[in-house]
This record gives structure tokens, sequence and C-alpha cells, in this order.
DNA sequence: AGCTTGACCGACC
DNA sequence: TGGTCGGCCAAGC
């Protein structure tokens, strides 16, 4: 086995306290760390991520993460995240999260906000 | 050593 | 709403 960078381990770990319903984004786990930057984050994401809940994770925007946006469409639907309407019911659009409501700053309140 | 790339971000238009 | 720009930090070539 191979051990991860620390700074891997400490991302992984802020991606597990997450709670369920609600997203960081890189540049907030970036920061909650204090260390490193949004691209870092994102790196260690893409190599390591799949060992934790990696749809907690996002874009600042709202966007869902190219690749998965089915994956994470549902896993968003099955906790509740807080999601924008598409602003059409084109194929191909799916919604975007609802920002506002579903970041999460690191204090755990858990759910406030997000009114379950 | 220099340049490009990446699961990025905020400002600006 | 969507595109571009500069800034960001580390890894790869």
């Amino acid at each position: 086995m191979e051990e991860l960078p620390e700074y891997a381990e400490r991302v992984l770990e802020v991606a597990e306290l997450i709670p369920r319903g609600r997203v960081m984004t890189y540049g907030d786990v970036a920061e909650w760390l204090d260390e490193g930057g949004p691209r870092q984050v994102g790196r260690v994401m893409a190599l390591y991520g799949g060992a934790v809940p990696w749809w907690r994770v996002v874009r600042s925007d709202g966007m869902l993460l190219p690749g998965h946006e089915l994956h994470a469409l549902a896993q968003y639907r099955a906790e509740s995240t807080p999601l924008r309407p598409a602003p059409r019911s084109a194929e191909g659009h799916l919604p975007r999260l609802d920002m506002k409501r579903a970041r999460w700053d690191g204090v755990s309140g858990a759910d406030d906000g997000a009114h379950i």
C-alpha cells in the first residue's frame, strides 16, 4: 500500500467531515486547511477522492462534477442537497447546486440553512 | 529553468 | 447567462 501525502490525507479528512446534504468548495477546503489552493484540493480529489464522499466537494459555481453528473445528482437527491432548478428542462441541461444554501463553512451546525 | 496543465476562483464585461 | 482574464499552487514534461 502506498501512503498518501500528508496534505492529501488532510483534504480527505475534511471531505469526510462535510455533513450529509451540504457541500464545500475546493477553495473552502483549501482555506479551511490554510494550506495549498483550490487546484491542489482538486488534484487530491481527482487522485484519491474515490475513498470519500467526493460529491460534497464542488466548484464554487455549483456545477456538477463533469463525468459524474448523474452519480452526483443521484447523491444530492438522495440526501436532499439544495439544488437549483435547471433553467430549462432541456436535455443535457442538468440542475446546479444551490450554493447559497448548500455551502457549508466548516462550522458544525450541520443542517442550518439547508432546511431538510 | 521555463512552459503547460489541472475535478479552481473572483472580477469584469 | 456566459465568456475572458489574471491569479493561484503544485506536478509533469
